[in-house]
RNA sequence: AGGACCAUAGCUCAGUUGGUUAGAGCGCCACGUUGACAUCGUGGAGGUCGGCGGUUCAAAUCCGCCUGGUCCUACCA
């Protein structure tokens, strides 16, 4: 073995190996267990917090593999519509210099299956760099066939049943990408903007109470004034109420609009008096049913003036009695010039009343960044009131439990108010809406045209033509679940592996996805999607911001992983930016956070960093320290099996008949090891697999490597030493680390795989070549290995170890300089301890002699440290500095005066002794007892000196 | 506007049902190449647990208020 650890000559040849095995295939025995992956969108590479939800699938899936259930991990890859068109869009413009209408639908398709093929090739490989136990053999796309079959069949049903139904809408729609988008992918953001007040002039000569001929209306959309149809004001607001059925004639267009009466106006607001544009605004929307005002759409698709205005009853229906003239100034204006255009023109005639300063808040479409406008257009809906109560039940029932539970609060409040779900995109990519239009506008909705025409009776010669809408994203990663276990068809991997056990994912979509594959699945297999649903935070960067490129800030798991060169890292953050002004900027900081670029750390320890940040529910701030430390880590492992590698190859491991002798710190590292063992298990059954591998990591360093292979050397080299007790320590040196292996696999499959391979065959568990740690079983405690006896010794042994060099370190002595040492006041417990442990205590403590002095009071002048009841003393008369030494005692028995003043003032107070129970008094008082044993020690220390 | 979460050592974070001398890693200081490991060992310094008030014999922990931060939802005519 190297003498340093070097992950990269081993992690890809092991996951070759595991994969060629078929090791990540379901064993087909014990209870299932299933988790499947958020399929990652195709639209390019694996990021932080991709490798992060990976890891801790992949440590549960090897955990509960292990463990002996029959497990599978799916694994597959989302369509992702509108990013995965917009990326590809971009990609032919850059190399083409063609939009996707020059190519047309189908060769533009061709396209984004060829990008798909290089993408998913990518994030693939990276999935198998993170160590990803997935069963590649099931590997799924959501547009694969299967899934194709499965949205046809979901799409039919819920039309069949009513709950999908297409209108005439007001919609979120993205001018840019022209198409409609949910409200969960409108992200809105605070702006500075302006407030204009128009003055709306009063028609047939009507006045105000207070004499005026006009009413004041303020807007943050000068623009949307061509699409009025009405004037509200409140109908308790006595200002107004002689006005309400009277008419407006709107300004610019001249259309006579009524004043109506409705809760929406608000009387504290401004005027009281709200313009309404039914087709342009989702209050007014309402207002517009409310009312039974009229439709007025004013823009095309990309948010410019119309020549001629829609109108629409609020079925959709056309209106051809509202004259649908528009001033001809505006047409073909696009919405922000228009916006200038009308204020100017209102303050040309004198209507514009104020401009005022606000912010406020617009929507963005997530994708495209663009102003979100609503607007009315044809769109498909699932009504989701149905499907939300099963859902909401499902968790109020505990059928399905979030980890932390906090999140189910979130979800109620959204599936409570939630709005019907508009499904149909504008787009090209994606799952094509199954439903079919004859000339005269019918729609028939059928798994097939086929089925379309059986089903209907249509002729043959009838000409149909295919809803040109794909549907939403999160439409069929709804379905993933059950979709990708062969459904609609009853599979046998249906019935075994559904509902999943856990559901790994970010907070962030729970309401895109978690809450639709709840609805969806409840719906179509009546049952849950998961049990569980682990809910993961952000990996954001070491500052606490989130990573990304604009921000020059990402880190790629590959790069901690393989390492990478300061200038390869320069061109990855500043090559090829949007902002190509932030590059310098972005080139110093990242040149002062790794002026030396980034060294490889390896798989594993990436993956130990992760666990150990992974707090339920919390966004995690990335540390590369914690990294350095935890390939650190490996690199203890990987020595500390070197030493027992060295110290039992070709030696006898006690795998034979010859009797075997457990010494004192054998017995306590293997009863350490079960509670180890028990204690991480609890920890990953809790999904805390922070505190999983936090105490993997104490026991491996601070209990094996830093004292149990210390108290070996002894055993082992010493010629004095029995062969049957350095049999003993060699069986459990072995046993231990191969315990230690397994339970470290699931967080680090490499570096456990491949010491295990070594020290196995010692610990007579390796069974042949082609055996691998991932076939073993997972470490459970066993309680008859429990030894407190063994573990008080050892502490006790521990206490005076760490005495002795406590002394050394204050009395600034040599760590190498052999000392004579006195045991004294103690029992005979450590009398019989000192006997027991000679060998270790001699050793490690680096001893020239070790006595037990009978009479205290024959005590030489000593340093002196206190263990338990027994003194440890190391006499040194010569090499005390009288000063020094007393200045130090009198800072030790101050810092004991306080803790015993603050016990004695504790124990003094009656309500605490009657209240508090007696355990806790007890405790106290032992404390106190303690307390003024050691400052007595401490006196007579001080007296002696002293008195030199 | 409503809600959630967070605030513990210079940094990143642990801290069950209230009882600990409040912990870990990194960083810092001192010493140290003894036959696994300097990606190491030994010892050490460093915290009024964001602030105020309350409950309690006892509060980092429970409750209220405040401050600061992150985020979600809604609204802004």
């Amino acid at each position: 073995m190297d003498k340093t650890y070097q992950p990269e000559q081993i992690e890809s040849r092991w996951y070759q190996r595991w994969e060629a095995d078929g090791r990540f295939a379901p064993s087909g025995e014990g209870a299932p267990y299933s988790i499947m992956i958020p399929p990652p969108n195709v639209t390019g590479s694996l990021h932080m917090g991709h490798a992060f939800q990976d890891t801790i699938m992949d440590t549960l899936t090897r955990w509960r593999r292990m463990q002996g259930h029959n497990t599978l991990w799916q694994v597959g890859t989302d369509h992702a519509g509108i990013a995965t068109q917009m990326l590809v869009e971009r990609k032919v413009a850059a190399e083409e210099g063609k939009s996707r209408h020059d190519l047309g639908r189908e060769t533009f398709i061709d396209k984004v299956w060829e990008w798909k093929q290089e993408s998913g090739d990518h994030i693939t490989r990276q999935l198998r760099r993170m160590g990803a136990s997935v069963d590649w053999s099931r590997e799924r796309f959501t547009m694969d066939d299967g899934f194709y079959q499965a949205v046809q069949e979901v799409f039919v049903r819920l039309y069949e049943d009513d709950l999908i139904y297409r209108g005439k809408r007001l919609v979120n729609w993205d001018p840019t990408l022209h198409t409609a988008i949910s409200d969960l992918e409108v992200e809105n953001r605070d702006q500075q903007g302006s407030f204009w007040h128009f003055r709306y002039p009063l028609a047939d000569g009507v006045t105000t109470d207070d004499g005026k001929d006009y009413l004041v209306v303020a807007t943050t959309r000068p623009e949307t004034l061509l699409g009025d149809t009405g004037v509200a004001v409140n109908p308790e607001d006595p200002r107004y109420a002689a006005l309400i059925g009277k008419f407006i004639t709107l300004p610019l267009v001249g259309r006579r609009i009524p004043i109506v009466a409705d809760e929406h106006a608000d009387m504290e607001k401004g005027s009281g008096c709200v313009k309404i544009t039914p087709a342009h605004d989702f209050n007014d929307y309402e207002v517009g049913r409310r009312q039974n005002l009229p439709l007025i759409n004013v823009f095309t698709q990309d948010a410019a003036i119309l020549s001629e205005a829609e109108a629409f009853d609020i079925q959709g229906r056309p209106l051809p009695d509202i004259d649908p003239t528009l001033p001809q100034a505006y047409a073909g204006l696009e919405r922000f010039e228009a916006r200038q255009s009308i204020i100017a023109d209102m303050e040309a005639a004198g209507l514009l009343e104020q401009v005022e300063a606000v912010n406020n808040t617009l929507p963005f479409g997530d994708r495209s960044g663009d102003i979100i406008e609503p607007l009315l257009t044809d769109q498909w809906f699932v009504a989701v009131e149905s499907l939300a109560k099963p859902a909401i039940e499902a968790v109020e029932k505990g059928d399905i439990q979030f980890v932390p539970k906090n999140y189910e609060n979130m979800y109620f409040a959204w599936m409570r108010d939630l709005q019907d779900w508009c499904i149909s995109r504008q787009l090209w990519w994606g799952h094509r809406i199954p439903a079919w239009y004859d000339a005269d506008g019918n729609v028939y909705v059928a798994r097939s045209e086929q089925e379309a025409r059986e089903r209907h009776g249509l002729a043959a010669d009838l000409e149909l033509n295919q809803d040109e809408d794909v549907l939403d994203t999160w439409f069929s990663s709804g379905l993933w679940t059950f979709g990708t276990l062969g459904w609609p068809q009853q599979t046998e991997e249906l019935k075994t592996f559904h509902p999943s056990s856990v559901l790994v994912t970010g907070f962030d979509i729970i309401f895109f996805w978690v809450a639709r594959m709840i609805m969806l699945t409840l719906k179509f297999t009546g049952e849950v999607p998961f049990k569980q649903v682990y809910v993961h935070g952000l990996v954001r960067d070491g500052q606490g911001q989130k990573m990304s490129k604009s921000k020059g800030n990402v880190l790629d798991p590959i790069d901690l992983i393989d390492g990478i060169e300061l200038d390869t890292l320069l061109e990855k953050r500043t090559g090829n930016m949007m902002q190509p002004q932030k590059a310098k900027a972005i080139a110093k900081a990242t040149r002062s956070e790794f002026p030396e670029g980034i060294e490889p750390h390896g798989t594993d320890a990436l993956r130990f960093t992760f666990l150990s940040q992974a707090t339920t529910g919390r966004d995690i701030k990335f540390d590369m320290g914690r990294l350095d430390g935890y390939r650190n880590f490996c690199n203890k492992l990987w020595n500390a099996s070197r030493y027992v590698l060295m110290n039992a190859e070709g030696e006898d491991t006690g795998l034979g008949d010859a009797a075997v002798e457990l010494s004192l710190a054998d017995r306590w590292i293997l009863s350490r090891l079960q509670q180890t063992a028990t204690q991480v298990t609890r920890a990953m059954e809790e999904f805390r697999l922070d505190h999983a591998s936090q105490a993997l990591y104490e026991f491996v360093w601070n209990e094996y490597c830093d004292w149990y292979l210390e108290l070996s050397k002894p055993v082992l080299w010493d010629d004095n030493a029995g062969l049957d007790a350095k049999r003993g320590t060699r069986q459990t040196l072995v046993r231990v680390l191969e315990s230690i292996l397994r339970l470290a696999h699931p967080m680090m499959p490499y570096i456990s795989e491949e010491i295990w391979q070594r020290v196995a065959p010692l610990a007579g568990t390796h069974q042949g070549d082609e055996d691998s740690i991932m076939a073993k079983p997972w470490p459970v405690a066993d309680e008859a290995l429990l030894d407190e006896d063994a573990v008080r010794n050892i502490e006790w042994l521990k206490g005076v170890i760490i005495a002795v060099r406590n002394i050394r370190a204050e009395m600034n002595i040599a760590p190498g300089k052999p000392l004579e040492v006195l045991l004294t006041k103690g029992g005979s417990a450590d009398r019989e301890r000192l006997e027991a442990n000679r060998l270790f205590l001699a050793k490690l403590a680096k001893l020239e002699s070790l006595d037990w002095l009978e009479d205290p009071q024959q005590a030489p002048l000593s340093a002196t440290q206190l263990v338990g009841e027994m003194e440890v003393l190391v006499p040194m008369a010569d090499l005390i500095d009288k000063e020094t030494e007393l200045a130090r005692l009198d800072k030790e028995i101050g810092k004991q005066d306080k803790l015993i003043g603050g016990i004695e003032k504790k124990l003094s107070n009656d309500g605490f002794v009657a209240k508090a129970p007696a355990a806790v008094v007890e405790k106290e008082r032992g404390k106190l007892a303690d307390l003024q044993a050691s400052r007595r020690l401490l006196m007579e220390q001080r007296d002696k000196i002293a008195a030199l």
